[in-house]
RNA sequence: GACCCCGUAGCUCAGCUGGAUAGAGCAAGUGCCUUCUAAGCACUAGGUCGCAGGUUCAAAUCCUGCCGGGGUCACCA
């Protein structure tokens, strides 16, 4: 369905048979040949450019071997027309007959279209949002959550294997902070003045539901003890408390993961002691001492030996501790038994989503899971810069500390999970984001999400004007992937069938670069395509969707149209948006 | 000091893993509403792709070195 690839197969066996009847030699590599469409569509509708690359190997100047191959080429089903320019290029010009039933192809798959088999048999982990459960969510994991799951999406699209996954780090001194934040608040619930929230402790006021709750079910029955036998109980109690919060957080932007992995039951299973053990056998460990970190000193900096993974072995800059001074492990220690744990339970591809402040531990991660799984897994971690929440231009300033964020919810309240997902997925993930509040709300071309579902929506009306105008033009999927489409002619018609045969071809890239955001420009520019056929229509008559005097080519143009919304449709579905059927 | 990311039109950004004359949207200028939603469309203008080398048929894209902006930097997660 990806005439690309398609088309790149024609064009090795071409090749092949030039070999076999030694007009050109055996033995061609031609793993480097691309068959693209050309940035310039006077060019034609496909290029390749085989005959420089091989130029050289088969010893041939480029455009006698362009000669060879476009003769072969020109007896191509639905190639018009082949030509050879520049340095050496062969561009193909398909016919309108071959776009016409690529239409009809398209009509045929409806929402299938566009997936592809890349990602057959591989099984890919994609870790994302892993907050802490210490509060609820905030703007900020927004993106890390709506990429990690527009990305988990777009890899199902190409046939791998997803698993959504979140990390809970319920076992860190966090989560003792947490759980001391909470008694304070459990002893508040019960009458106790607790006066202000000391310095280090989370004062958010979620928390008090969160005492209120332990109150209820507790009673008094921890208001004397020792913190020694309350802190684990609480801090259980807790952060299930607050993972439910998150949960459903998370589901009001309508993401929900496959597998919650408590960071506490893994290195209580003992999944640390069997790295480490691993890490031994393969003398990945010693005892030694770190250089102070330069530039930054901190003031209670003491060199002491400590148990060290060799991380500079597999591309790290230093080696790496693994156990704190008290004798527990790091966290890198335990992420080390998580990625591990992962890659074991048969995953081929382990993705993390994390904030770019992470940056500097992407490295030793890597060099971990090279070291662990011997290589056999791979490790791609994504970065997401971070989001400038603006309100008409203006700043919104945050700081966790003050408590003074905005959450997750309060966006998704007031603009809607649609909005906030697709703006999310507008920008590269390593390219900071402005967020204006007010400006995704506008119904103008200034806003992708508007002017994308704005392109559906007007579809959708044309087609509900037809069915009532001209009832007797069969819209069903089959009754249009079988309408005349012939009589699509017009060079705005065909272009937009092109763009349409672009999309399988796009979904593989992004996947494979792991970038969804490169489909949030790609209905853009379809958007774009199909407004400005409408606009044809006003100006030209002839131009219109709808000519009751002639139903063929009515359902034609139809044809197309459910095409491009179903195209529009696809797209936003990878992004968890919904695709509207009217603006109001 | 080290490492990572970024540097493309006045502004915000794309650029299909190396292709032909570098693209959109804002902003600026000019047109288009008796019509299926003008909430839109068409046209004009705007560039030493941070700088300098290198790799090759071909570099915004890959390598090296600078310049500028951001992030991170034992024992936090």
């Amino acid at each position: 369905m990806n005439i690309f690839n398609t088309f790149e197969s024609s064009l090795h066996a071409s090749i092949e048979s030039l070999c076999k009847e030694d007009r050109l030699p055996a033995g061609l590599d031609l793993t480097r040949l691309t068959v693209e469409p050309p940035r310039d569509p006077d060019h034609g509708d496909l290029s390749t450019n085989a005959a420089m690359v091989l130029a050289k190997q088969a010893g041939r100047k480029p455009r006698e071997l362009a000669d060879l191959i476009a003769e072969r080429l020109r007896g191509l089903e639905g190639v018009e027309t082949v030509e050879i320019a520049g340095p050496g290029f062969i561009n193909l010009r398909l016919s309108d007959r071959f776009w016409q039933s690529m239409l009809s192809e398209i009509l045929k798959n409806g929402e299938a279209y566009g997936e592809s088999r890349i990602g057959e048999g591989q099984s890919v982990n994609v870790e994302y949002v892993s907050a802490n459960p210490t509060g609820p969510l905030t703007v900020g994991h927004a993106r890390g959550a709506v990429v990690g799951d527009a990305l988990a999406s777009l890899l199902q699209k190409t046939g791998h294997k997803v698993t959504r996954e979140y990390y809970v780090n319920d076992a860190g001194g966090q989560v003792d902070t947490l759980a001391r934040s909470v008694y304070l608040r459990y002893r508040e619930a019960l009458g106790e003045e607790i006066g202000t929230i000391p310095e280090g402790m989370y004062p958010g006021a979620y928390l008090c539901e969160v005492g209120q709750a332990l109150a209820e079910r507790d009673g008094r029955k921890w208001m004397d003890c020792e913190e020694s036998e309350w802190l684990a109980p609480v801090r259980s109690f807790a952060v299930e408390r607050l993972m439910d919060l998150i949960r459903e957080d998370l589901k009001a932007v309508g993401i929900e993961h496959d597998v919650i992995r408590s960071e506490k039951e893994l290195v209580e299973a003992g999944a640390v002691q069997s790295v480490i053990e691993r890490l031994k056998e393969k003398d990945l460990l010693y005892t030694g001492v770190l250089e102070p970190p330069k530039g930054k000193k901190p003031e209670d900096w003491e060199a002491r030996p400590q148990t060290l993974f060799r991380a500079t072995d597999f591309g790290d800059d230093v080696d790496r501790p693994i156990l704190k001074s008290d004798g527990s492990w790091t966290y890198f220690a335990n992420d080390m038994a998580y990625h591990l744990d992962k890659a074991n339970r048969g995953h081929t591809t382990l993705i993390d989503v994390l904030g770019a402040d992470h940056g500097g531990y992407v490295k030793r991660m890597k060099a971990a899971v090279k070291a662990l799984t011997d290589d056999t897994t791979a490790l791609h971690i994504i970065l997401c810069q971070l989001v400038k929440l603006t309100r008409d231009g203006e700043e919104i300033k945050m700081s966790k500390r003050s408590g003074n964020f905005i959450t997750l919810r309060e966006v998704v309240d007031e603009v809607g999970k649609d909005v906030l997902r697709f703006i999310m997925l507008t920008r590269k993930n390593d390219a900071p984001l402005d967020f204006d509040l007010a400006q995704v709300m506008e119904e103008s071309k200034d806003n992708p999400v508007f002017y994308v579902q704005y392109a559906h929506a007007r579809i959708r009306s044309v087609l509900r004007h037809a069915e009532k105008e001209l009832p007797s033009v069969g819209q069903g999927l089959s009754q249009l992937s079988d309408a005349p489409l012939h009589r699509l002619t017009d060079s705005a018609e065909l272009a937009v069938i092109k763009r349409l045969a672009s999309w399988p071809r796009l979904v593989e890239a992004s996947a494979q670069a792991y970038e969804p955001h490169r489909i949030a420009f790609f209905l853009n520019d379809l958007a774009s395509d199909f407004h400005g056929l409408w606009t044809k229509g006003k100006d030209n008559e002839e131009l219109r969707f709808l000519l009751p005097a002639d139903p063929e080519l009515t359902q034609a143009r139809l044809a197309l149209l459910q095409a491009v919304a179903l195209v529009i449709a696809s797209g936003l579905n990878i992004f968890g948006v919904r695709p509207v059927e009217e603006m109001r």
